[in-house]
DNA sequence: CCGGCGGGTCTACGGTGCAGACTCCGCGGG
DNA sequence: CCCGCGGAGTCTGCACCGTAGACCCGCCGG
């Protein structure tokens, strides 16, 4: 079987999708997406060529999700736009949104999340040659900021730092002892729109 | 067996590293490492609870690997060496990279890389309430960064959009075609700098 | 002497991705 | 009408995985 069926690409990835949604990514394997769908494991290679194949699939989806803003709207509305829209995509699909980082993009309709990107940052006046960098800087901590809440990072290290420390006192710790016990949860919303306006000053800055 | 013997925990993490430098993360198995030890797999539990702590303890591992800036410096110079020096331990480490955003810090030793940020920040005159924020608009963007970098994000799309496009002519991407071609390579090197003092710029307004 | 304990081992179970060979069915052309 | 063919799906089997549970041995304090 050289070239691959699609027919039932999409059927299969969104049973991918629901499996990950239920039990977790690593829980993920051929067998039991082919058991959801009442297939074999086998007949899954006929749709993609190996299980990464298949996790390449599903980061592609991902990416067809992300809004595209109507090109009349102000160029920063439009970016506030596209950070949020990836941030809910990754907040509903949580348990794989890490793929985005892991699966560089395969298929040409990739790129059109940062034609998006690319077209607001001109509109907005950046020069041509920033803007590649521009969008990579902004694609980049929109990615690694929903990854981290979806992940629990955020979360992970301010429980520790709330924690009784054992190992490391005040002294080891001066500024998390200055700054006094963190709010229990980080407001991720309000921070994410804070951030945001901070990178859309860079923005500004550069397209003077 | 409650509690974990300590003895040949870093000999262990080291050689988890080394397997992963010369087979990938994906291929990293309990059987492997003991084997690469001259034990069987089953000694290892000794030390690690299952193959997500020995995870976890690689992850912690490159934690320690972080430079510790001087505290005499300048709080930005001691930013600069904080971001460059966590870029090159994911370099040094691509293979485990990604285990600093999928494993939440999990001892406390894994505060110290931060409080040394929020140190920088408090002593370049940061309000105390924009600290915690800050320091993870900074880690995130350069967790972020690295890992595009390492795993090949940035490279995956200038090649894509280099290459034939069949799917998507210049019409579906009047940016990318107004840009034209990008260089084969980012230089990854200046842009992360760039990048760094851009958002270096936010740190400045924070701090008046 | 002896009991525990830290080090390491063996066996076994249920799971994994996937190669290779196979069956079945619908359909278009001679 | 039959034939062949290609697509869809199946079956078997292999090599490997994480790890539970039982075990063995040498040292060391009482």
């Amino acid at each position: 079987m050289r070239r691959l069926k699609t027919a039932r690409r999409s059927e299969i990835v969104g049973a991918a999708l629901e499996l990950a949604a239920e039990r977790g990514l690593p829980a993920l394997s051929m067998r039991c997406v082919a058991a959801r769908l009442g297939l074999t494991p086998m007949a899954l290679y006929g749709y993609f060529r190996s299980k990464d194949d298949l996790l390449d699939g599903i980061a592609a989806h991902l990416l067809t999700l992300l809004p595209a803003p109507a090109s009349d709207l102000d160029p920063f509305t439009r970016l506030r736009e596209l950070a949020g829209g990836a941030r809910a995509v990754a907040r509903e699909h949580p348990a794989v949104a890490g793929l985005l980082f892991t699966r560089p993009v395969a298929s040409e309709r990739s790129l059109l999340p940062a034609e998006r990107v690319y077209r607001a940052l001109l509109d907005a006046g950046v020069p041509e040659a920033e803007v590649p960098r521009l969008e990579r800087l902004l694609s980049t901590f929109v990615l690694g900021y929903v990854l981290s809440e979806v992940e629990g990072r955020f979360a992970a290290s301010t429980r520790l730092a709330r924690s009784r420390r054992v190992e490391l006192g005040p002294a080891d710790l001066p500024a998390h002892h200055r700054l006094g016990p963190l709010p229990h949860h980080v407001d991720c919303d309000a921070e994410f729109a804070e951030d945001l306006e901070d990178l859309l000053t860079i923005v500004e800055a550069a397209a003077k």
